[in-house]
DNA sequence: GATGAATGAGGATTCATTCAT
DNA sequence: GATGAATGAATCCTCATTCAT
């Protein structure tokens, strides 16, 4: 019924589908315009559709319900965070510090950038939500497949429980983006990367070094 | 209207007074059942009253609304979890890690010994409330004057910043502790308390040492 | 959550109760009323309770839902309409066919006596609703006990199912009260007694045959 | 607009009017199957497109709309019914009781043999629509006029009300009907055509009475 | 102090139907 | 003939809160 998800993988073939994933982006955009600036809660399905142009049925024609919509968003961004963050990855670097340092800068690039979607992704009333929990999960489920292979590669101590460690960073850096998200003026984008490399570095090398 | 709000700080004086306290305290500990068991938005107003035995009238005429009752029973676990910090806290410890180490047992402690409490105190949907968000920012503020102590006393490097760390150390806490609170067979505490501190330390130390 | 249903077991205690109870009934009858006039899916539950002269939030308190309410009407209807049936029951009579047709003429005397009552309690749109059918199950099984004691008594040939032939009756009856429920202008009661009357007792054909 | 709709009258005479009849055909047998399983309310038109293998908008091009589409599939199932029926009536009975006998039992080889159109046929949700009652009023003209030929015939008693017979045998069939087409295992087809016989020709008592 | 029946604004969701392509 | 994305009026139900007793 709703129509085919994966608004990626395939161009549009006709002019209709082109009409609809259009229509479908307006409700995600606005979608996560009204969450950031109202909250979750106050986000009407209603008034999302209004500021999307289309009627409230049109809402959940393509995403079956205000959740859905919600994932939708979440996804989203989680893509597009995703794909910078590979570019980080694959390039590489000097020194652990380095790698974490460019990861930290990369996820407030990504804030900067798209401070709408970052305000969704990083909020509070979103994280508490079911859909949100799962995104955070994921979220920590990477972190640790990530320490395991750091782990594997020498890069960092083996004594820590990889999951344990993965839901404190992720714990940690949810909390800070979270807030600085909400407002960046609060501190300069220098410190709060300064602040979070240390905590991921000191935390995590050789004692001995 | 409202009876006065410190229970504890002066014994009740008469029979009736201390029936007061009684009917307060049985709202308290259902609350906190009721929010630990089905979620806060489950927890309906009548329920908690009818749980603890009493009807919802009364429950309004002691907390006011149920923002109050959340309010009281996050305070009052604020107030006994401080308590055994406090004794930590006073403790003389011969290294940081040590400190750390206590602090950190401490809170898994409190979370074995008042679970539901501890439910309450560490949950997602509570915590994107006002008042568990007012919450959590007493917890950075606390954690930001404590590291500015260190950093004043030599202990810790000063090249990080104080509020950003304060966060980024309660984030991490508060995930943590979140999640094996709803479900402590999920890791060891040994584990836990390892992880945690070699996270804290490890970030917090100076980077030559 | 729900007030307790027994209604007629023990009389009112206090002004508080009495004052619910007399609520209740008045949302009864006006969901009655507008079921009976406007059809089941016609009648909303804002317009009951307005008609009622309360809030609908209390249609909710006292009834649960819109089905809880039909089925408290319902089961109300089956109460009356029992009490009179049992009057007939309990009176002996010297043939088959005079008590048959006093069962019958009781049935019409609730219809022109509760007329409202009765036109929910015979309505098509009522009986396919999951309450509805409930009720007619269990006038399917009351029919079905009757008969088996009768064969058991000799009146009623044994040749019979029981559930079957108890089926065919109330549907029967089902069929033709719902027509003249829903206008007794169409038939003179007389007339609507003799025909179900024969049906029961003794069929098509001639009686001499 | 809408195509014709007498469909079986004339042959199709291209091999686009086959098509035309083709995707109908196959529209009523997915509405029949789809109501007859989930019931009328759940049976959206939606699904029942996607059940045929076509659009919605080809659904209310041939039926103009959900109505027409119940309406079209009742009067395909009444029309097969009729048509078992009349060789029924063509034939001679020697008694009352034969040809009641093989009127029932064509009815329900009917029911075994097309169970799902049976099953909207002789439905509760189904009659208490409109056009199920229309169809129900339709059955009751039709046995009324049969009661009444049979009275000038003589075979049948005068002094019943042809009318309210009617819709007691109607009624009767009906509830009996439903209740064996929603699950034959219930009752064995013998006994049913027994007891609606029986209930049809001679009513409750000993026969020898 | 306690009671509990009553309130009613508020919002998500449904789904038959349309019409431009 | 067929498509299917878009429509939007229509209703049910929730539940924190109140206040007369």
């Amino acid at each position: 019924m709703t129509p085919a998800a994966n608004t990626l993988d395939t161009p549009p073939r006709n002019a209709r589908e082109r009409s609809r994933l259009e229509t479908r982006r307006r409700l995600l955009m606005a979608g996560a315009e009204l969450i950031a600036n109202d909250g979750l809660a106050s986000a009407r399905a209603t008034d999302i559709a209004a500021a999307a142009g289309v009627a409230v049925g049109t809402l959940y024609f393509h995403f079956g319900d205000k959740d859905g919509l919600l994932e939708a968003i979440l996804l989203h961004g989680v893509d597009l965070l995703t794909e910078r963050l590979r570019t980080v990855v694959d390039n590489p670097h000097d020194t652990l510090t380095a790698a974490v340092r460019a990861h930290e800068d990369e996820m407030l690039a990504f804030i900067e950038e798209e401070p709408t979607l970052a305000r969704v992704l990083f909020h509070n009333e979103v994280r508490a939500t079911e859909v949100g929990t799962r995104i955070f999960e994921l979220g920590v489920e990477l972190q640790a497949e990530r320490l395991r292979a750091g782990v594997a590669d020498g890069f960092f101590r083996n004594d820590l429980h990889a999951d344990i460690t993965a839901r404190a960073i992720v714990g940690m850096l949810s909390a800070v983006l979270t807030w600085w998200a909400a407002d960046p003026s609060r501190a300069s984008r220098q410190d709060v990367v300064d602040t979070l490399t240390a905590m991921r570095v000191g935390g995590l090398h050789h004692p001995e070094l």
